[in-house]
DNA sequence: CAGGATCCCCTCTGATACTG
DNA sequence: CAGTATCAGAGGGGATCCTG
């Protein structure tokens, strides 16, 4: 059987360890929805997330190569993001989960309602 | 545009929360794997995990209706966990996912160590 | 405008010990 | 066997202030 036990070996937790981060996905389908962005459209679209870690959360996306960031030298700085085709590739499986969610939450909803211990 | 700011009206956040436990996809992916199976073998199965954190991501996933706990009342005490329906149906979602990143992580780790700031 | 640097809280997590 | 209870440490995440 695999071996899921340690984050470094196991290629599941390294994706679903970007996946896990609160905002990650986020920037993900937003980039896929709007295509080039600047920082502070995107801190506008999606909302509550802070300036930190909307930083955080796009220098780790950089870093995986999932998303470029394209620096204008003019004053004041213009920095630009989107997907790679690496991130372009992995899109349709947020929205396979983004499909399931919607389709399912109501249900998972009422059952974590109804769950009582 | 969908709103994804909080995590009580998303239906995705809600769903992200559960993929995010460090533990709760790795339960999902043995029991589809496995079948029905026992606290203990899942402690096996899944390895590093603590028996508190196995705990609490098993009620996450029993309260959410993925998987079903069934107590037998004898001494010793049994307990085996399977998943529901409901978490039949997310469980290709989750080996998407782990296909991805099988196929993909040797690019990600290349991007990861040639990315300096 | 795009973020870097700090401070701080607070949750998540693990270790240990105990129980029906 | 299958947990629960408790405590302590690490780190995620926000607020604020500052800079090229």
């Amino acid at each position: 059987m695999k071996d899921f036990s340690n984050t470094e070996n196991c290629p599941v937790r390294n994706v679903l360890d970007r996946l896990s981060d609160k905002w990650t996905t986020l920037v993900i389908l937003v980039l896929g929805e709007q295509g080039k962005m600047r920082f502070n459209e995107l801190h506008k679209n999606i909302g509550d997330v802070s300036e930190k870690m909307l930083t955080v959360s796009l220098r780790k996306l950089e870093a995986d190569g999932l998303i470029a960031r394209q620096v204008f030298p003019v004053i004041p700085p213009r920095v630009e993001y989107q997907l790679t085709d690496l991130g372009k590739d992995f899109l349709p499986l947020i929205h396979r989960i983004s499909d399931w969610a919607h389709a399912n939450m109501q249900q998972i909803l009422t059952n974590r309602s109804r769950f009582k211990r």
